[in-house]
DNA sequence: GTCTATAGAGCGATAGAC
DNA sequence: GTCTATCGCTCTATAGAC
């Protein structure tokens, strides 16, 4: 069953396509770009999750920039894409379709955010203002999702900051990890309960289901 | 009126107080960590913003991670004093009593998070959930403005989740500078104006003084 | 396709003079 | 109260073997 070696070492890593350890690494540098921030993460961390060299990382993105950029890029895509299978979908009109189509792209938000190193990534694009790229992308990416709510999902102003705000305050108290907390702070379950409602169920089967993972 | 030396070398800091020194740096580093992020900003260029050299800023907080944390506790200083100020003032009572409270925290709270570094500086704090200390503090200051919203101004549970939500949509078009491409995407205007309504031309007077700041 | 070795640069922190 | 000099570490990226 074994190699003639007896030593702990590495075993040399399985050879498989490119494409296929592209997308190896690049969910390895959703999560620890998510939990160390762009300049926190070093290629070496991503590396070691995704169990290859340090260099090969190097070698496959050309630049950490450009890794992270491509992070970011697909996150993006993921919530475009699932905004707008949402709002395609056959809907019966009637007083509270807006409602109902809000709650329903809301749900798929959470959804996606359940993902640490997507909620992160975006986050972390949000306050990279002040890059010339990162932020254009985070710029162009927010004007497209407020196009989406204004002219395919058909949202009056109102919705639309109310729908948007929600999600912001969402990525907050996830991002702070307040369910840490819950059984320090009665508050902490409270403000989650006031804030997310009947989604909070599926956040917290998130939660809960991560804290596993980790242990 | 000069010294002798007629060479454009770094003149010698003027000797100033402990305590003035301190709140110099805490200013500098508001700005730097506001802009680069915890780990992207570093104490070299806090010192050069500061006008003062690299070891100094390390003397002065023992650690970079200690300088940061003066720096988030002196906003969360405030953000909650200036709430609790609005909070306590006397206020006439009627049908829109809570509406107007909470438009004039609101207010406050555009007031103070116009310093880039200070809104900043929350956000960092924000996505370092995974941080003990960091991480932490965040918590708690959120709970606390929550505390505050609940038992001393008296929001109902939908007005605390409105309110909290529109900050946090404030932050993240704030911190992505959308202000920033109004002449290339007439819809970047159009959903600050949908998102800060009255108290658009604050922010807007704000940025314009910024861009002539950085010019 | 993947690794080891290492160059080259930057950073936080310390030591010690003035 | 403030600086200069510098140590020692970490990190990205390159070179080159297999």
């Amino acid at each position: 069953m074994n190699e003639t070696s007896g030593t702990a070492a590495a075993q040399p890593t399985e050879r498989i396509p490119a494409a296929e350890r592209r997308e190896q690494i690049l969910a390895a540098a959703s999560v620890v770009f998510g939990e160390r921030g762009y300049s926190g993460a070093t290629t070496d961390q991503v590396a070691k999750v995704a169990g290859i060299s340090q260099p090969y990382v190097v070698r496959m993105f050309g630049t950490k920039e450009n890794l992270f950029l491509e992070v970011l890029a697909r996150a993006l895509e993921r919530l475009v894409a699932g905004f707008r299978q949402i709002i395609a979908e056959p809907r019966e009109h009637g007083d509270d379709e807006m409602e109902l189509l809000a709650a329903r792209l809301g749900g798929a938000y959470v959804d996606l955010i359940e993902d640490r190193g997507i909620l992160l990534s975006l986050m972390q694009a949000f306050i990279s203002g002040h890059n010339p790229v990162v932020g254009a992308k985070a710029r162009a990416g927010f004007l497209e999702i407020y196009r989406m709510l204004r002219d395919e999902a058909g949202f009056p102003p109102d919705a639309i900051r109310g729908f948007l705000a929600d999600g912001m305050l969402f990525n907050t108290l996830l991002a702070i990890r307040l369910p840490d907390i819950f059984d320090e702070d009665p508050d902490a379950e409270e403000l989650m309960r006031c804030t997310f409602r009947g989604k909070l169920d599926l956040v917290l089967g998130a939660t809960a289901a991560e804290a596993a993972a980790d242990a």
